[in-house]
DNA sequence: TATATATTTGGCACTATAGCCAAATAATAG
DNA sequence: CTATTATTTGGCTATAGTGCCAAATATATA
């Protein structure tokens, strides 16, 4: 395998690898009903706003989601939507019985 | 979010980490092209055979790939062929351009 | 300016993952 | 049975990821 295909296997493994993270996918998910505030996150999420802003910056640096800032609060938004119609695939995967 | 929704989370985040990785997503574009034996996949990905052995049984317990054992060869097969089409996607997420 | 709110960053402890070697297991050939 | 080939498993070290707290930054408001 040459080196552009290594780069290219490369940056679509870190996408997949953003997106398998249980918080982060429910981020996703609940970002494909709209564009969400750090602080709307923090309360649906559960955790430390700081772990769900370092959430937020792996997702952004994977090109999965984009920030808005407005004010004092930063709103973040799906910037490629067709990662959730993927997900009836992985739904897929999981009816599919072997998942341990 | 109830017990319910939070293991199809995870259970959705975990196909998705297990092709999170440039090796195993190598693996299964691979083998999208038709089943393979591990000694191929060894060949093709070049690391130890024990490597390449685990990162299957990954794969296997993610419920991505199923095995099919001939003999002395043990032959993988994509068991969801649907993943494959997502990748345009991810494709799509990694030309808009905001990777690091 | 002082204060409050929203978010990010630094740092740390803990856990998980990756990949190699060596050993174990399985199947086949001689 | 022995040797050979294919694969998996155990064990180890190194590296990376997670999540919390505390501190820093940014913005708005009094």
């Amino acid at each position: 395998m040459d080196d552009k295909a290594q780069s290219i296997i490369d940056a679509k493994a870190k996408v997949l690898k953003a997106l398998g993270h249980p918080t982060r996918l429910f981020i996703v998910e609940e970002l494909a009903r709209g564009k969400r505030c750090v602080c709307e996150l923090v309360k649906l999420v559960g955790a430390d706003f700081s772990t769900v802003s370092k959430h937020l910056t792996l997702l952004k640096n994977a090109g999965v989601v984009q920030d808005d800032k407005r004010g004092q609060m930063v709103f973040y938004t799906l910037k490629v939507p067709c990662i959730l119609r993927f997900m009836d695939c992985i739904e897929a995967v999981i009816v599919s019985g072997s998942c341990k």
